[in-house]
DNA sequence: CCAATTGCAGATAAATTTTATCCATGATAG
DNA sequence: CTATCATGGATAAAATTTATCTGCAATTGG
């Protein structure tokens, strides 16, 4: 029940670019220096997230990743589920129908299994919280919790990297 | 963030036990079996379970593992943690500290960081609610939703297994 | 006491998933 | 035309999950 570490890697990304003037693009390079990860792969996960539409790409030299909607259609949802898939993280292998107790196939196992029932509800409620905080929210949190100076240090070192390659 | 099978046979082994009367006990193998799954690593899971409080264990001839409390006090969140461990399932490595924008050691990072908050804080609506979710309350819903036939076969079955060990 | 039954702890092995890297390709700004 | 940059596929290393085995301790029933 881990959830991979590029999902931190993701998110920071996202929240950055979201921080970014619009016409403002980092390369995966730049991305991957700003979070001290390795870059090769962490060109993966943008590359997903930009086939599942949160991140655009613009190719070709100065090109980069910017963000594809408004900080406010993009949450935390949508960045987790784009890197570790859609699907449930709990997954039923029927054991039910396979022991002695069960019945004959076809038989009455329309309802989804109780136990089954109550993994999903939790993993819901777990995506209705992921889902209810948007990069927009974030951006506004770090106005006013975040240190000042790591704001300005991290800001001019963007400013010195889209600078210096004009 | 797949959640193991190993889940799914810990819980419906839990709420099995926690159907039957407080006298009568199952052994590791009449578990395995009575879900179809690999009774040498299913023992695993169970001796874990023991080992936490939620199962009791009776060893020698006719013994075997019964429930070590009521099953209004077992909840599902209690059995995913045996078998899961306790750690978060999302873990900060703080790559905020990593890259250019870090300020000094020692610096302003009394605060977790806001992505790790928000994905902490998911986890924990997930965790409340499968807190909430006892095995009484599986037991319940058992009684007026499970196919009656169902119930019948699978009671017949450990009954038969309990009677012929005498 | 003895022998059979059962859980327990640890070592180990196979399978799968996660993490990481590389390279050939195509797009594009200058 | 050329250097830059993302893309997709192939591949490899590392870690984790899944599964099995073995010897040991506890207990029961005779
Ligand atoms: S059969 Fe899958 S959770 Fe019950
Ligand atoms: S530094 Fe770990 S989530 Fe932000």
């Amino acid at each position: 029940m881990k959830i991979s570490s590029t999902i931190e890697w993701a998110i920071h990304c996202c929240s950055l670019l979201a921080g970014l003037p619009p016409e403002v693009n980092l390369t995966g390079k730049d991305l991957a220096e700003y979070h001290g990860v390795p870059h090769p792969y962490l060109a993966k996960a943008l590359q997903t997230l930009s086939s599942d539409g949160i991140l655009m790409t613009v190719s070709g030299p100065r090109g980069g990743y910017k963000l594809a909607k408004k900080p406010s259609k993009v949450s935390l949802l949508d960045i987790v589920l784009s890197i570790e898939g859609s699907d449930s993280c709990f997954d039923c292998d029927e054991i039910r129908q396979k022991g002695p107790g069960a019945l004959e196939r076809s038989a009455s196992y329309k309802k989804p299994c109780l136990i089954a029932s109550a993994m999903w509800k939790a993993e819901k409620v777990w995506r209705d919280e992921l889902d209810k905080v948007k990069l927009s929210d974030l951006l506004e949190k770090v106005k006013t919790e975040v240190d000042p100076r790591q704001l300005k240090k991290g800001a001019d070192w963007i400013a010195q990297r889209t600078q210096s390659k004009k």
